[in-house]
DNA sequence: GAGCCGTGGAT
DNA sequence: TATCCAAGGCT
């Protein structure tokens, strides 16, 4: 890819030309309009690397408000990455119960380990190192290697793609335009204060790059932005076009006991809501299956009212919810477990079983 | 490279 | 209601 010949941070736009644009603006910018968020460092200061990690790892496609109660709890709970690693998987599964997308979690919990056995509890700083631990890529490295550290590394999450392609308009569709993105934003981190840099960047496509809307009068890019001056910055980025979402159908089989415990089971080690807990059901097909066959116990199922709809990354999930009131006595049959209501907040009960709790009346 | 992997809020 | 999308990574 070409770049334009260097100018002097100061040049100003030719009749035509967009000026280049000059990272000391932004971090102005982000000097004054930075957002304080639990994770972060005062200014001035560097973050603590493992609170750097946490947070990252739980913003990975999640909104900074679902992470809020979490990180805290986190934290509290395990306060270095020496006591996270020291964890019970399971345990550290019911805590993410709820934030989605658990082989974050499964991978957390490597990574603490992995940091304590091969960097001695310390994160290395090194985005290489670093890109080599188990739940931390590309855009986690560098996003650790320029907060935690302050090295020159750049992150490219959702927000900074939107930010640059509209800068230099770059209207190559994504996936495949990431490629020339991520150059540009290379190009445009300054040797310094990368870290507050990175930070600026998204805090810019948070609060004023917005993917609609964008409130490009407050912009300090303003001025030399390409997709600005064009008439249309919510055009980009430029996406491939997106499949289908299939549905799929299943039934749940709500086992009540007398003292209100509840039929409960874990999923297996891979693929969708690997190891967490569930509620039983037949599987989920295209079509609906014959409940009979799958019952985990011989009983009296009622259909309840109503569905459970649940809607996953990649398909849409309606569950139907058969009840059945069981006698202190019933067994649990192999592989599940009797839970009293009081004992699901140990459990790492994922949002659509909990939604399946719901629909009994139970929680 | 493309499919898999959650959830909840905004528009 | 439908769609998008939020500090992505793994296989």
């Amino acid at each position: 890819m070409s770049l334009s010949p260097a100018r002097p941070a100061a040049a100003r736009s030719v009749a035509g030309h967009a000026s280049r644009p000059d990272p000391e603006a932004l971090l102005a910018w982000y000097d004054r309009h930075r957002r304080r968020l639990p994770w972060r460092a005062e200014p001035g200061r560097r973050a603590d690397p493992y609170h750097v990690f946490l947070s990252e790892i739980m913003l990975q496609q999640t909104t900074v408000k679902a992470v809020g109660p979490y990180f805290s709890a986190f934290l509290a709970r395990w306060p270095t990455v020496a006591h996270l690693a020291d964890a019970p998987l399971e345990e550290v599964l019911s805590a993410w119960a709820g934030l989605g997308y658990y082989a974050r979690a499964r991978n957390l919990h490597a990574c603490a380990k992995a940091v304590v056995a091969r960097h001695g509890g310390h994160f290395p700083q090194d985005e290489a190192a670093l890109l080599d631990l188990p739940g931390i890529g590309p855009y986690t490295a560098a996003a650790i290697a320029a907060i935690a550290f302050d090295l020159k590394a750049s992150p490219v999450d959702g927000n900074i793609e939107r930010v640059v392609s509209r800068l230099h308009a770059l209207d190559e569709p994504l996936p495949k335009g990431k490629a020339a993105i991520r150059a540009s934003a290379a190009a445009l981190t300054p040797a310094r204060r990368p870290g507050d840099f990175a930070q600026a960047m998204m805090d810019l496509g948070a609060t004023i790059c917005t993917p609609k809307s964008p409130a490009c009068s407050l912009c300090p890019w303003m001025e030399p932005c390409v997709a600005r001056a064009a008439g249309d910055p919510a055009r980009y980025p430029v996406k491939a076009p997106k499949g289908e979402k299939p549905s799929r159908a299943g039934v749940a089989f709500l086992a009540v006991r007398a003292d209100g415990a509840v039929l409960l089971r874990t999923r297996p080690d891979k693929g969708l809501l690997a190891k967490m807990t569930e509620v039983p059901s037949t599987p989920w097909g295209p079509q609906p299956e014959a409940p009979e066959e799958h019952a985990p116990l011989k009983a009296r199922w009622r259909l309840l009212p109503g569905a459970v709809e649940h809607v996953f990354t990649h398909f849409a999930l309606t569950l139907r919810v058969l009840r059945a009131d069981l006698p202190m006595s019933a067994a649990a049959p192999a592989g599940h477990r009797w839970v009293a209501p009081e004992g699901f907040d140990a459990e790492a009960l994922p949002s659509v079983m909990r939604k399946v709790l719901a629909q009994g009346g139970i929680e």
